[in-house]
DNA sequence: CTGAAAGCGCTTACAG
DNA sequence: CTGAAAGCGCTTACAG
């Protein structure tokens, strides 16, 4: 069977089909457009019925506009973002957007990525995980397209971004825990440019010594991920001081640490040592986990992206806009022991 | 600042600043023009310095090729995805080509979303881990864009297809169980129209049988998930005989399997029941699963997958594909008991 | 409210 | 080997 790349109907042929000049046709397409409704009615059931749909590649070459989102992935082994992924994806299209990829699994190839991806003139760019350099996102922003950080804000506070207020999400998890009756905190760190990482932190250990505590004592488990974060459990045996309160800097890390922390030291969770992640992923409360947690407001957080995003693909000029959303609630499971009670 | 979507560089500059015909100018880019290879490397040379690129939008107008593959995803929820998900597309940019999602969360959203993607005359489609509906991938390749179904074939057999042999994979889970003194072998089956899910239903079943035991018992998980393979450990309780020996459809099932099985009944894995999966997913190798499993030759898939769109990419008839790439190795950890060993 | 014409940024026969 | 011209499928001032 020959596929033969049928050429597909152009405005020409529905022009001709209805006996209409191609201009009028044009304008149904167009909300906006000065056209009487009975024929944008007409013209526009007829393209249905036939399956016409303008090139948008044509359209764009006109109107500088696309309806293509980039989106700059990395870090995909947190299941966070492949959720946060696919959904945005969905509501984007629901706006008649779509979703261009750049996978920036090493760092050193993003940078073709992101420009091969530029080449495609998107209207905006949504980073998820990743820390864009910052040449990297003048560069979009120089092609004209905006970019928007989820979750992570870009390392020189510039560009759009969407964000849960971590610092209130790092003083909830010390105050958990001080309540609780733990004393000797410790913070496990995960890359340490990261804006999530870098304010949860400065929450954590700020309400910490409100309290009168000592500052928290600090393992940089360096990345987002399972292995950085079971490192930092066997890493526990060479502090100067054994912690009963551990915040990590997000779920699959602090998997990753009760793990290390069993496995490579024989504590046990919570009976010895008790652990909470950040973001409630789907995985923290799989009877294997069982992880207390602070769940990200993510419905509210992608919410803001679509609007933020449909806002910069209709007006030219939006003022920079940094939102940060406040945390979602904490989710009690069985890696947090209550010592009040345990005392009683 | 007004963000000043400052005009691009086209053709025309470039070949002004160079003293050139803008046919001259465009010839440098494609490989097989007739061009004096010392003209072409002025031109590129030049583009590179002032970052000049075709604009793919007014190239693809006429070449009817836009260098983009479209992905249909779901089911991300099983990490293999996006896992495969983001190394497929490193790879296909590294050819040049850029990968545009539709997310089918909801099965009935998958038309819209393919539909908007389809008006981006992608050159291939690449579908992971759902099912197109016949009708959709029809309408694929009736608007030009062959379609490549990755680790799950098509149910109605067409399309091309990359997967691995999933009933020697099968046969595989069925031998080892068998050589390993189990007797009561039971498979857990994900989503029933899916060829994986056959296949490796098929393969354990015929090498059960082939050695003489009954037909392996069933449950329906329904899902390629967490919670399904959960809700089937749950369901052991009712089957007519008690099984030694589990072959779950993959990974992700396996593991919410175990944990049914241990929360739910009590039993104990491997002691009271062995339990395979498929797929060798990073998880499945953290202390807290240690499921003995059949790796994927994903490596290979992948090579196969981008070998395959490059060649659609440039010839324009390509007989249809279907590659069976030998399984992976097993992979042998906790799950499993050797009850041969147990009696000695 | 509608149509004829110009033009978006390219590629590619066609001449030379 | 290079250039002038036509044209890909659209949109949008400009007339009417």
């Amino acid at each position: 069977m020959p596929r033969a790349k049928r050429s597909r109907i152009t405005v020409k042929d529905l022009a001709k089909d209805l006996g209409m000049s191609v201009s009028t046709v044009s304008r149904a397409f167009y909300a906006d457009a000065v056209i009487a409704e009975t024929t944008r009615k007409i013209v526009l059931d007829r393209a249905h019925e036939i399956g016409y749909r303008p090139n948008p590649f044509a359209q764009s070459l006109i109107t500088k506009k696309t309806q293509i989102v980039g989106m700059v992935v990395s870090d995909l082994t947190n299941p966070f973002y492949p959720e946060v992924m696919t959904r945005l994806t969905s509501l984007l299209q629901k706006q008649g957007m779509n979703v261009m990829l750049a996978s920036a699994e090493q760092a050193d190839g993003t940078d073709e990525a992101v420009d091969l991806l530029l080449s495609y003139q998107p209207d905006l760019m949504i980073v998820l995980a990743t820390n864009l350099k910052s040449h990297a996102r003048e560069r979009c922003e120089a092609a004209g397209a905006p970019v928007i950080f989820f979750n992570r804000l870009s390392e020189d506070g510039l560009g759009h971004g969407i964000s849960c207020d971590n610092v209130a999400g790092g003083r909830l998890a010390a105050s958990y825990l001080a309540e609780l009756g733990h004393r000797e905190l410790l913070y496990v760190s995960a890359f340490p440019d990261a804006s999530t990482n870098v304010e949860r932190h400065q929450g954590f250990r700020e309400e910490a010594m409100r309290r009168g505590f000592a500052a928290p004592q600090v393992i940089e488990a360096g990345r987002f991920t399972y292995e950085a974060g079971y490192e930092a459990g066997l890493a526990v045996k060479d502090l100067p001081r054994r912690p009963d309160g551990v915040f990590c800097a997000n779920d699959i890390v602090a998997i990753g640490f009760i793990e290390g922390v069993q496995e490579g030291i024989g504590l046990r969770v919570p009976g010895d040592i008790s652990v909470m992640g950040y973001d409630n992923i789907a995985m923290a409360g799989w009877p294997s986990h069982r992880l207390t947690t602070i769940a990200q407001p993510l419905e509210e957080m992608m919410d803001a992206t679509v609007k933020l995003a449909s806002d910069l693909a209709t007006s030219t000029d939006v003022a920079q806009r940094i939102l940060h959303i406040p945390p979602g609630r904490l989710v009690e499971r069985n890696t947090v022991m209550d010592w009040r009670r345990a005392n009683d």
